[in-house]
DNA sequence: TTTGTTGTAACCATTGACATTATAACATGA
DNA sequence: TCATGTTATAATGTCAATGGTTACAACAAA
């Protein structure tokens, strides 16, 4: 089991966007090279970003915009957006248990806290990073590239 | 995006066989019973578990014995032993993003080390949480029935 | 040697990821 | 208004993974 691509791809469209934005328009076609994918893929993503409230795109002009600030978007921003979580459930369990066994009747009681507690781990973290570290991060590599 | 349900079919097994090995045989056609399933899905699994040395299954006869204490496997132990992770990478890359765009050369470099450490987060609290804990869970919940 | 069990191969159905083409909707500048 | 460039979306296709099922060989013990 592996997070799709789509995050990371989310993750690589923002870092284009604060980098680019003043320097060209970037649209899903530039995108699409920069990722190396079809610019209906970046479309899709772009529009699971929109709906999450993240971001605007203009239509026929082209464009993106930030909706917040970077340092108000972190990493758990992008990945809920992006990943359709079946209820928010990172673990997914097999349908209807034996009733009749004992275990089988109790194993929901038995891990769903431990397993959430597993998952808000994960997610913690993930709200530590924020599109505002990406923009030094990445200024970072650009400066020692010129080296 | 959701980690399959092996991992908590994997807890459910180590759970009964904890549960039920003083009082019946634990066979895969009892252990489908109470989770479920097909009794091949169950000996796929175990096969995993016998792999990775958690377990071993005694063949003609049936039954399954831990090949080491209850408190020394760890959710992350199970969740390494059925989860077939790529490289170890939790989160997934697009392929071969383009080297000729700055930030599509260092996306890597910008990102992995973040993702590492939301990876790490998750695996660590996995490594918090042993099958003892599921014995004295269940053992818990099963007084509380009887109430 | 019979019986009960595990090990595994060979399928099948379903789903999701990712890709691709085509076309409609839309905004802007000429 | 119209041409152009762009986004939005539907329709399709391929591929891999999940979960299921049947069948049968391998094996251990009574």
């Amino acid at each position: 089991m592996q997070i799709s691509s789509r995050f990371t791809i989310a993750l690589h469209i923002f870092t284009c966007v604060d980098v680019f934005k003043d320097q060209r328009k970037v649209t899903s076609d530039f995108l699409a090279g920069s990722i190396n994918t079809n610019p209906v893929i970046i479309r899709k993503i772009l529009t699971q970003l929109k709906n999450a409230g993240l971001i605007t795109v203009a239509r026929g002009t082209g464009g993106i915009s930030l909706t917040k600030e970077l340092s108000d978007i972190t990493f758990y921003d992008v990945y809920e957006a992006i990943e359709p979580v079946e209820n928010g459930d990172l673990f997914h369990f097999h349908e209807s248990p034996n009733p009749e066994c004992p275990v089988g009747r109790n194993i929901h009681a038995l891990l769903d806290d431990r397993l959430k507690a597993i998952q808000r781990a994960m997610e913690d973290e993930m709200k530590r990073y924020t599109l505002l570290d990406l923009r030094s991060g990445i200024a970072d590599l650009l400066a020692k590239e010129t080296e």
